[in-house]
DNA sequence: ACAATATGAATGAACG
DNA sequence: CGTTCATTCATATTGT
């Protein structure tokens, strides 16, 4: 369709920030299966500089882009979960009293798969004259830091404007929900 | 119906891409209308789990759908901010003031999260003691990337030098550009 | 059938 | 580094 030129990838995209291109993605694809992870700023200054022929590129987006890959492979892994598209038939007051029990928490708390990884990224990642992966263990070394992630959203007091009239009062009010309530509390 | 996608309900659906039915819909928007915005991982999980009763689904689609949901909700209400309030105009400075001190600011619920200000959903979750092992138990298995199909990255070969050259024999991908291993030999 | 809209999905950028 | 925001792409749905 279009040269790359200022930006391209898959459909025209406005300027304002960086659209890789396809020729570029392959490359940044490539280390990255190759075992890069979190280059370093030498690094990165000669993967954008190699890149800027396929098209405009800056370095931060050759940091970005890393990060971003990096951080969603990880999640996807995390998400490969719960696939589980068989429809029960059980009759609503049955599932809520299992909603109720505990057992019901064994069966909705997924677990983990545990996947015996091993660390044949690390090997790779030695074989590359990359000298900057002195600390590859290091980052085995990461604690579990138990920060109480609690919820952080805020209620708000929107003034429902087009939506439907649900007054959101399921705190310590006199809620007399539909059936909708109890939906909630499989969380 | 179909092996994929088959997501019955009333509305009907094809392939492709996650089709939510009714009740999922109406599940997830009232989570929403609770205030729940962001939910965490652990959240994501159950509530795919708790909605695969009602069709197809993943944890990703839930995910998706509150980010999708929070952004449009938001760029709503700013695009009806910026164009509300040209009616009455009699003290206008003052609405503006107004609008910048503090209505905004709840409206956009970007105000300091108050640690004592819990929102409804929280002590909903609370409430019920489905899950409460939850975060004790997290999995401390910190596997880091693995290999997703160990078939590439054959061999390498490098001189210690930036003119490092590389022997390394992707998979046989259909690629107009230069070979990997010439691509890869800037680094 | 096509245009317009609604919405699922993706990703670059950035925050804490 | 994990999480979140903003913008855009892709596709289903709906209206004419």
């Amino acid at each position: 369709m279009e040269s790359k030129g200022g930006s391209s990838g898959g459909s025209g995209s406005k300027c304002g920030r960086w659209n890789p291109t396809a020729e570029q993605v392959e490359v940044l694809s490539s280390l990255f299966r190759s075992g890069l992870r979190t280059p370093t700023t030498d690094q990165i200054q000669r993967i954008s500089n190699h890149l800027s022929f396929y098209g405009k590129i800056e370095s931060k987006n050759v940091f970005y882009w890393f990060q971003n890959h990096k951080a969603r492979d990880r999640h996807n892994k995390r998400r490969k979960l719960s696939s589980a598209s068989f429809h029960h038939h059980h009759h609503l007051t049955k599932d809520l009293n299992i909603l109720r029990s505990q057992s019901l928490a064994e069966m909705y708390q997924v677990s983990e798969p545990a996947e015996n990884n091993n660390n044949r990224v690390i090997e790779t990642l030695q074989l590359f004259p990359l000298n900057s992966f002195g600390e590859s263990e290091s980052e085995k070394l990461r604690v579990h830091e138990n920060d109480e992630n609690g919820d952080h959203h805020q209620c708000m007091d929107h003034h429902d404007d087009d939506d439907t009239v649900f007054s959101c009062t399921l705190m310590g009010e006199q809620m007399e929900y539909p059936p909708l309530d109890l939906r909630l509390s499989f969380l």
